[in-house]
DNA sequence: ACACAAGTTTAGTATTAATAAACTATAATT
DNA sequence: AATTATAGTTTATTAATACTAAACTTGTGT
């Protein structure tokens, strides 16, 4: 069960994150975007603004990003940088040889997030389309990745949620995606033959932590067209996409540096 | 009117932000600190978790930061440090001067916000405690030297915003309050005797934008006993917090880099 | 293996958030 | 300057929803 008006509040913080303009935006836009009535989303914005998370101008009545958020954005907890910094090396160095793009992905809970990419050639530390962004685990080489190594009571939980058809070659069926699974966890790699986007094929190689418990993926994505074209490309990518999880993994193994106690197991 | 679902979703963020710890939060430490009830707890918490904003960890059940929040804090949107910045040496100067705590509050609506300060002696420019907090308007010194040169419309807004009284010296009476402010308003600085804590004594200066509406003000701290102490003490702070002000103003005075068009008004 | 503690789920009720309409204030138009 | 339009705010009502309580599940420690 969820609970609609924080769905709604949060949907709103969404918007403001991603839509904001410099004199701050208004209820009629805040209303006409996300299908509000306008009395209700006053309600809520006052709500929001009593908490500091917004604040409405005074003359000129729009929301801005409120001292909340802004303090967010200064906090040491949020600084968890150290892996992806570590692992941004050897991502590179599959993007130098492929010259395709390349992603990151670790999990939070039942979500796929991309921690960091690099497109074809053109470094992308910063992108927020596509930084931070989630993904579906069904559907894409990184999620198929992560997915096969799991415990299988986890693995269970990230499936029972929905399982959206993104393209005819989505794997949606329960049975056919576990065998695809197992074969995964078989060959050390998944694939993603245009099950997220239509020409679009990727590797995807698992990144374990000291645990040996999946907690990251590298993945390379190729217009697919090339892989048909030339059979070997697809070695090579597959090849410095696995390198570069394991060189990755080695971040969790000799370093004592990383919190002991507390985590035992695989986020 | 305030909406309470959202009121507690955002008090519980808040939590997060201020009590995290490495391996998470338990759902019974969110309801021990916040006093929930765990059933409508974990409603909430599964919907701020589906959100993004928060997430759980499969296998500890304890939540954490989620990537929405981390999004938050890489956004350029956030970064208005450029004020904060210019501001910083006149801070300095007075604290180099006075040795006092000296601080920076812009408002946001109706609310007082720290930007920056300084300690005595001990530059503090990431003390969560403090930076991004907001005070009362009422009270401080910060408060009432923007708040009396606000226009009325404003200044009754904020005004009519609960009044707490603070220490036995805290002026709650809406009418002393209007003499004290238009008092302020003649004299150039505001002074806050005991107001908001028992033995500090505080000298407020307005910061200007170019269209002379306050936007911020600089304060300078000292305990009282040294005020009673040396009549000449309370000059020299007073002298340099309104050099300080008069200085932070002109960020607003040649510059054309500043957003033209939209920001006509003081926020 | 048992007991305890923490988290999850469910169904029912009472509170609450959304609605709609009236009101106010601001901006645009003539 | 007066009028109309537009955006935001407030209020009372009702329909929905979030909270409660209790049962259930899962995991941990003894």
């Amino acid at each position: 069960m969820s609970v609609k008006s924080i769905e709604k509040t949060l949907s709103t913080l969404d918007f403001f994150i991603s839509n904001m303009k410099p004199g701050g935006l208004a209820l009629k836009d805040v209303c006409a975007s996300l299908g509000f009535k306008k009395s209700a989303a006053h309600h809520m914005l006052a709500t929001v603004c009593q908490k500091g998370y917004l604040y409405q101008d005074l003359k000129t009545k729009k929301y801005l990003i409120g001292s909340k958020i802004k303090k967010m954005s200064k906090l040491a907890i949020l600084d968890d940088t150290g892996f992806s910094d570590f692992a941004f090396d050897q991502i590179k160095k599959v993007n130098d040889e492929t010259g395709e793009a390349v992603h990151l992905a670790g999990f939070e809970g039942t979500r796929l997030i991309t921690l960091t990419m690099l497109e074809s050639k053109h470094p992308v530390r910063v992108d927020h389309g596509f930084l931070n962004k989630d993904h579906a685990f069904h559907a894409t080489a990184s999620g198929k990745a992560i997915l096969a190594h799991m415990n299988l009571a986890n693995q269970e939980k990230i499936l029972k949620k929905n399982r959206v058809k993104f393209t005819e070659f989505t794997i949606t069926d329960k049975v056919t995606l576990l065998k695809e699974l197992n074969a995964i966890k078989k060959n050390g790699y998944a694939i993603d033959d245009e099950e997220f986007q239509e020409g679009v094929y990727c590797v995807g190689c698992p990144v374990f932590d000291q645990y040996h418990e999946p907690v990251a993926s590298v993945s390379c994505s190729s217009p697919k067209y090339k892989i048909i074209r030339d059979k070997k490309y697809l070695d090579k990518i597959k090849s410095f996409t696995q390198q570069a999880a394991i060189e990755i993994s080695k971040y969790y193994k000799p370093k004592k540096t990383i919190k002991k106690g507390e985590r035992k197991y695989a986020a």
